[in-house]
DNA sequence: ACCATAAACGCAAGTTAGTTGCAATAAATT
DNA sequence: AATTTATTGCAACTAACTTGCGTTTATGGT
């Protein structure tokens, strides 16, 4: 084990081999790569985006979608949906966020609201079914302002 | 032409061949069915689910996934994602609302907030690239109480 | 009521997205 | 270093969705 100089240290929660482990992962390469894309990317990729992004470290496909199923149940990736095609995004969880999205050109900016939570907290409390919410997704579509000036 | 009597009568915008015309397409047989069972079903539903709901009325696969693009696309459907496998779902747009969803059984209830408009106009005001929203969707994911039961 | 026309349809075939089973391999634990 | 157990890759498969094209059908004009 060699232990890095201070500057190059990554913080332990950046480091795709302690999330690994932490989470009772092995620290294969294929996932640690996966892991590492995803990380880097800080935005959601579909699968075949991530897949070209690993390079010469390319896994098998199963192998792929076997480790983003095996990390979002853990909660360290999140699979979200830009009405994009078919296309499935993933992306790591450091904060919560969510997108605004042009249905044009699939650009994303991310941005967070503390009103969120509010909202959950009012559906709870006028829910009959639900005592209790894990997460939520909010997606905001529209067309950014470069592709609005094109199509005119 | 036979016009009904009022009590039989559906207003306009329930009845599916008048929503059609309106929006520019032809009534014909397979597409008033479609629209038939989405206004019926009050909630997201499949397409597999869409089409055994057509029953005798069932219409080639191809001919129901292009009419739901074309509705979706005209705003009389909308297309969301319940994260149940990979499944898409599709709902008939009477009032903007949104989803609380077991991710267990897939159990849903619907609820709307004016606070998501706040939101809406506040991701506007922090956006660089995005001067208008045309839509936007939320879903909250948790387990229902029945599902919470069962699973002590 | 008939005709023209454009939308909508169904079929066949194809593509993309994601899955299952299983034997081989490679981390982590002892 | 040996053992254990997660993870991998292959082959084959299912599910979800699409494209092209010749035929049918709703609708608006006569």
């Amino acid at each position: 084990m060699v232990s890095l100089h201070p500057i190059m240290a990554k913080s332990a929660d950046l480091d795709p081999r302690h999330i690994l482990n932490k989470s009772g992962y092995k620290a294969t390469k294929g996932r640690t790569c996966i892991l590492e894309v995803l990380i880097n990317e800080k935005g959601p990729i579909t699968v075949a985006e991530i897949s070209k992004k690993l390079g010469r470290n390319k896994v098998d496909e199963v192998t792929l979608y076997r480790a983003l199923e095996a990390l979002v149940s853990s909660g360290i990736l999140r699979k979200v949906d830009l009405q994009r095609g078919n296309a499935r995004y993933y992306e790591f969880v450091e904060t919560h966020h969510h997108h605004f999205v042009c249905s044009d050109c699939g650009a994303i900016e991310s941005f967070s609201d503390k009103l969120c939570e509010k909202i959950v907290k009012n559906a709870l409390k006028n829910s009959n079914i639900f005592k209790k919410a894990d997460t939520h997704s909010l997606e905001i579509f529209g067309i950014c302002s470069k592709c609005a000036k094109q199509n005119r």
